[in-house]
Formats: C-alpha cells, sequence, structure tokens
DNA sequence: TACTGTACTGAACAAGCGTTCAGTTTGCGG
DNA sequence: CCGCAAACTGAACGCTTGTTCAGTACAGTA
C-alpha cells in the first residue's frame, strides 16, 4: 500500500533501498527458475538480507509475489501507452520490438513476463487484455488507412497477431534452439520480422495451385 | 525399464492396473496444476492408493514424472508418424487439429504438452524439435509442389508457421478470454483456422497504400 | 540524554514435503 | 498344501519450507 511517494525525494537516482534490492532479486531468480522453485533464503542469500527483512518489507512471499508481478506490469503499462505510430512504423512489427527496446538486453522481465502470461493469475490476464485492445485497435486504424486487408473476423485477426507476437517470448528458448539464433537478439529479430513481415505482405499460400 | 511388454496379454483394453491409473491421475493432476505444485500424496488420493506404492512402482516423484513425460511423448510421436498429407488437405492448417482429433475432447495431453514444452527440460525440446522438422519439410514440399509462396528463409518461415500452431495450445485460455471461445474447441478452431488461412492466402497487410 | 519508530537479524517453530521401511495381503507355480 | 515374489499399506523419519518472535542497531526528535 506504500508506494514509491513514501520514498525520500531523491532527485534522479533512487538510493537502492534493501526493500527494492529485494525486488530486483526476486524478479531476476522468479524469472530465471519460477516463483514455486525458489525459496526466501534464496532471495536473502541473493539480495544479503536475512530471510527475516523479506516477510519484515512484503509480508510474506506472496506478498512478494505480487509486489513482482506488479512492478513488471507497471513497466509493461509504459511500454503499452507509447504512442501507436511508432509501433506501425520501421521494422518494430509489433509490441516486442518495442518491449524490448525499453528494456536492456539482459533484463529478465521478458521471461517474467512469460511466466506471467502462463501461470495464469489474473495480472497475465489483465496484460493480455490489455495487449490485444491495442493490437485489435489497430487492426481497425489500420484497416481504414488501407495499410491492412480488411478481415472477417477482427478480433481473431487481432488475436492472430498477437498471439505470433507472444510466441516470439513464450518460445524464445525453442526458436533459438531450432534456429540457431536467438529471436530477441537484434540478430535473430531482424530475422524473424523480415519473415513475418514478408508472409504477412505476400502471403504464404497460393490461392490456387495453377 | 519395464515397458508395456510385461503387462499379461489383454487383447484389447489393459486392465487399468493400479500402476496405469496413478499415472493416469498424474497426467491430469500435473497438467491442471504443474508438477511443482502437486504432491505425492495428492496423486495417492485420486487414485485411491497409498502414497508408498507411487513410489514402489515409479521409484520416486521425479521417476513419475519421467513416465508421464513419455507416455505423453509416445501419444505425441504417434500424432507425427501420420503421413503428411492428412496435414495439408482439408480444414486441418495444422499439426493440432490432427492432434486435437487423436485425442477425447476433455483429454489432459493439451495442457500438459503445454507444461512440457515450457518447462524447459529435455523432453519439452525434442519434441519441438521434432514438430520443427517436420513443419520444415511440409514447407519444402509445399514450396516445390507450388502451393507456397516460397521464401528466403525457410528455417524461419517453418518456425513461424509452426510457433502460430503453438500459440494456440500455448495462449488456450487467454485466446479464449479474449475471443469468447475456446480456440481448442471445434467452433472456435473453425473461427481461428478460417482467418489464419486468409491471412496466409491474402495476406495480412497491403504492399503499398495507393 | 532519553524516547520512539523503523530497519534488520538469529534462532526457532509448525507444517508439509519426498522418501523409507517393516510388515501385511494377494496371486500363482510347485 | 507350501513358498515366494509382487502388490500394497501405515507409520514414521529427515529435511526444507514459510513464518514468527524477541531482541539489536540506528536514525530522527524533543
Amino acid at each position: 500500500m506504500t508506494d514509491s511517494a513514501t520514498t525520500p525525494p531523491s532527485p534522479a537516482e533512487p538510493p537502492a533501498s534493501a526493500r527494492d534490492h529485494i525486488l530486483e532479486c526476486a524478479l531476476k531468480l522468479f524469472a530465471a527458475s519460477g516463483p514455486d522453485a525458489v525459496t526466501v533464503r534464496d532471495i536473502a542469500a541473493c539480495a544479503h538480507v536475512s530471510p527475516a527483512l523479506i516477510l519484515h518489507h512484503y509480508g510474506s512471499k506472496q506478498g512478494l509475489r505480487d509486489a513482482t508481478d506488479e512492478h513488471v506490469a507497471g513497466i509493461f503499462d509504459a511500454v503499452l501507452d507509447m504512442p501507436i505510430d511508432a509501433v506501425t512504423q520501421d521494422t518494430t512489427v509489433s509490441m516486442i520490438g518495442v518491449l524490448l527496446a525499453a528494456t536492456p538486453a539482459d533484463s529478465p522481465i521478458p521471461t517474467y513476463l512469460r511466466r506471467l502470461i502462463l501461470s495464469g493469475d489474473p495480472a497475465g490476464r489483465k496484460l493480455i487484455r490489455q495487449w490485444f485492445e491495442l493490437t485489435r485497435r489497430y487492426v481497425d486504424d489500420a484497416t481504414v488507412a488501407g495499410a491492412m486487408e480488411p478481415s472477417t473476423d477482427p478480433d481473431v485477426r487481432a488475436a492472430f497477431l498477437m498471439a505470433n507476437d507472444l510466441s516470439m517470448i513464450l518460445l524464445q528458448d525453442h526458436l533459438a534452439d531450432v534456429l540457431g539464433d536467438d529471436p530477441l537478439s537484434p540478430k535473430g529479430l531482424e530475422r524473424w520480422v523480415a519473415d513475418a513481415m514478408d508472409a504477412y505482405t505476400s502471403g504464404v499460400f497460393r490461392k490456387e495451385t495453377p
């Protein structure tokens, strides 16, 4: 319930309090192994504090999980609030490019996002809803603007594009395995986007086989 | 190490031994909540046996997990071994339709498959590799046959199609949430396949905006 | 200096976990 | 019938887990 307004007014850089450090470690460890596999003692060791301090600050392990979810969702919200124009132009086909550009290369946030989406809890559902609504609006706008072929089922079309986007996060490791390039790395992203754009503009299947 | 050959020769229907019943329950519970969240006692209660019997038959909880993985992978292999012609024709765009047709409607297998793929363990990686290889071969065949537009990066194209397929399993709940139809139900599948085929043949984006 | 609230710790607790084991029941060949 | 291996159980063990709690260190205030 205490938000960042309770912290003393530090102008540019937060003083990296133990509380923030704990959340940072939790984010990293949760992303790497999943919250269930990470113990409070693991996080305490990572943050160089006692396990009791974590409970002191966040009430319970679940409280820390919730705080981490909120933190990531907040970052994601900030990315989603970018003007939609930035999404449509350049090689940035999708939300993924924007998200990757907004987070450092070794950030655990994409990985954590994957877990959040697949965990089935409301935070992930809300996140997907926002993502879908944004894509849905984009489909309408682009269709009206003549940049997109009209679809008889725009909801499915938006979900189709979103799912395609998401699969890069969800299947990152597997795609890296079969393609040889991490699809979320600059090189891998370029390969992926190039072929995806080609598929989306030139089509994949021929209408009939002459 | 003891395979099904050790069971007595029952002609049509396996006698549903306690051992099989345990695996069946494990499959259901693992799919529903994830192996980490399911205790040996949970599985024992589901199968109406003592926890000790599970360890007697499978050695350890990990042994049961491995056995369940193998069982699901075996079913999946049987689906993948279907002739590729069956995949290309009709509304069955993809592996998903074949898989769904091969399993009962309320089967926990698709859900378990999702967990297997995302768990990061070798069983899931092997499975994805097979899936990819099949799709990769399909891309070549369909391109030679003139049914598919040639791609400059066929590996990515195959991964792209596979990922699109997989996203229906991975995002099943979320897609059902935003679309109102479970994409793995007959109705939802029809909606999805119709729009996906449209996108794949007519394209999504226009080449230029006149 | 004395007071107070917050950050923080070490040690312990209760509960739940996977696993073990001695022992009982069951089924089957001799 | 006996004997023996396999199926199966109840009760416990050791360990890890999240959590609690009494107490310490330290800042800010009067």
